[in-house]
DNA sequence: AGCCTCTTGTGAACTGATGCACAAGGTGTC
DNA sequence: GACACCTTGTGCATCAGTTCACAAGAGGCT
């Protein structure tokens, strides 16, 4: 209804989802599709994904579904996806350099333009095309190549100060995988994922799973 | 209260992060921890850290705080964190490298004992000490090592097939970073994590800031 | 045209989680 | 022993998100 009413955390969460069920329809051909079978491609059910997509405005045509094109290009507008964000990476280790070459983020419009290692030995050199820099350098990296993202893939140790060189530098998003709290100023989006701390949900119910089987 | 009455799932996803915040704490020394403190620690607020408490159980003293040995003990038996769950990486791919060297994984209990891969080139290596099998042989695995849980880090277009496999071999537990829905049975525990959609929530949010400012 | 079928959009009930505020119950001091 | 001071544990209000259920509207068939 309201073209851009404030859309609700959640659904924002789901809007990346859509998108790429979206993906399962070729480009330019005619085809409708219905909020069942949207649901089906994003894995969540059809009431959420009318209301989810209710927030963007009315799209739908009842008793037909939605035009996936048109929809398509409704979620990337609200998205932003047309946008083009620089990412650095801070921290080249395993998990960095497996991040510096992730295909995924640079399709998606998520270029990684720099990283930053404090190893003497990989400052200066060029890693699956992206040249890695020193910690101090990162202001300058940022202004220079418009980083809009950085990515903390630093041992924990190093990753508040990782942070705080960011947001000095004007970086307001960050996506970290270091397992640790990080502080910044209320402006700036942080989104934490800990893959130790996903296993241990994981591990969470295996062991109630476990204990219930005893009885 | 209730020792083990049904945990809440948000409280089961703190859970983690309070253990890793008491990691500050020194082992085999007496200390005490407030809930105020420890919500710094883990990067929430007091009163949801004295509400998830509270639903393992009344382990703090009032006007003192909890011991923080005793309340490491009493977490870790709750995530069973004392079991030892081996995992099996699925696709050696960059990503796949880094999670089957990832440390973290290991020293919380998750070690990961086998890898599967469909490179011909990369079948019966060892990589970083993780053997790399054919995925035909991913039953044999899950049986011959007691695997309790499955990384998908496959292309997408391998994940379901991965996921079916890793079901049939009697895996209950998977996290995904395919960026895919996959489908099992509903007593099999999938954790998704898509990297390319953190980052489009945080371009959102970079997105709507600029239009914003725009004004 | 009228009717039947289909799917959207949404009000309303419900569920789960969060945050407040405070009584209950400890500790230490005088 | 009484009092002052802490911090927990929790009842309650609030909020966000989910799900249901159905009227409103669009297309197609006879």
């Amino acid at each position: 209804m309201a073209p851009l009413g404030r859309i609700p955390e959640a659904t924002v969460a789901r809007l990346p989802l859509y998108l790429r069920g979206l993906d399962a329809f070729p480009v330019g051909v005619t085809a409708t599709v219905s909020s069942d079978e949207l649901a089906d491609l994003a894995g969540v059910n059809a009431a959420k994904v009318r209301k989810d997509l209710s927030h963007l405005g009315t799209y739908g045509t009842r008793g037909v579904g939605y035009d996936a094109a048109f929809l398509r290009f409704q979620i990337s507008q609200a998205l932003g996806v047309a946008n083009v964000w620089p990412v650095v990476v801070c921290g080249m280790g395993n998990l960095g350099r497996a991040l510096a070459n992730h295909t995924g983020f640079t399709d998606r419009g998520f270029p990684v333009v720099a990283a930053t290692d404090s190893d003497p030995d990989k400052i200066g050199t060029v890693v699956d095309g992206v040249p890695v820099h020193a910690p101090g350098e990162l202001g300058d990296i940022v202004r220079r190549l418009g980083v809009a993202i950085g990515v903390i893939s630093t041992p924990a140790e190093a990753a508040q100060g990782t942070a705080d060189a960011l947001v000095a530098a004007g970086v307001t998003s960050i996506m970290s995988f270091a397992p640790t709290v990080l502080s910044a100023p209320d402006e700036v989006e942080i989104r934490s994922v800990d893959l130790a701390t996903e296993l241990q949900i994981l591990g969470f119910h295996l062991h109630r799973d476990r204990i219930a089987g005893d009885s």
